[in-house]
DNA sequence: CGGTATCCCATTTGATACTG
DNA sequence: CAGTATCAAATGGGATACCG
């Protein structure tokens, strides 16, 4: 299977990994949600070679995850900001940090901890949870098909295994 | 900068898309997560070839997101289970198919629904939660200097936009 | 069954130079 | 400033054959 294939799996996490799934995108997406908007910037801060984040502003923004607008300030510039289906993608990358922060880091201090704007209060870890809160372990979650299901994902929804 | 020095970056999301953010890792664990454990059928249900599945089975568990076990029924058989740190990455990947689910399905009918095992209750999308539950929008979240954060982690904190 | 080993091709990468 | 163009090198992919 061809590499640019893979997002015409049936799937949602083939799909969602096809059109965000690779380093730069992902390290260009944490900046924006930090309020990084500008060409410049990204390119200073993460290094990155010119061509390499210019395709990969084009994709975020084909993919609406961005939208370009003109700096008021500076007419030259041109702003990165996240669209609604960018905003969307928040819990990913909070995902992404805590299992990082938990099970990759090398430090005994955190390097960085999400607060409530207003309250300052500490926003504990994204978990999958019962709609009145309820962290649940993988095991206690099963998939069951809906309508629009199709042959692979049936079978994976009978794959899962019992113990 | 290599590819293989991103992960070097002082940064979880970095480090936990270096460990598992390839086409191939994310679509294993998805399985995995099913209840997927044999190279057989790994192979078969992705349509990877046997190199490519070898080599990812073994970054997994290098990483110690999976471990190998005798299959207990056939003497000649290898499983591959989710560690604990593997399953530590369930809101990852649920929050990717939450996404893609909304933002890049095509169907008008969802194709898989998740529910918890014991009752049927669905499951509502992962979001990143006050303490007491009320999801909340990025914008309303905040990101503060831990005690162990380095020059990069300050710039990008510092960097953060009022509007 | 669960891999290894090889080979080859397509894609991606990053450095560098250049431009409206 | 925000790209584009070029290009050599590295990487990753899949097919195939083979093995304990």
């Amino acid at each position: 299977m061809k590499k640019s294939s893979v997002g015409e799996f049936d799937c949602s996490i083939a799909k969602t990994v096809s059109t965000i799934g690779d380093t730069w995108s992902l390290l260009i997406l944490r900046n924006a949600f930090h309020g990084m908007r500008r060409f410049e910037d990204f390119q200073k801060h993460l290094c990155i070679a010119t061509n390499i984040l210019t395709d990969r502003l084009k994709r975020l923004t084909k993919a609406e995850i961005l939208y370009r607008v003109k700096d008021q300030d500076d007419a030259r510039r041109v702003q990165y900001r996240l669209t609604e289906k960018g905003f969307a993608l928040y819990p990913v990358l909070v995902a992404l940090k805590d299992w990082g922060d938990k099970w990759e880091g090398n430090y005994d201090q955190p390097r960085m901890v999400l607060r409530v704007r207003e309250t300052g209060e500490l926003i504990p870890p994204v978990a999958v949870r019962t709609s009145d809160g309820r962290a649940l372990h993988p095991q206690e979650v099963t998939p069951t098909l809906g309508e629009g299901a199709d042959e692979l994902t049936k079978e994976l929804v009978e794959f899962r295994v019992k113990d």
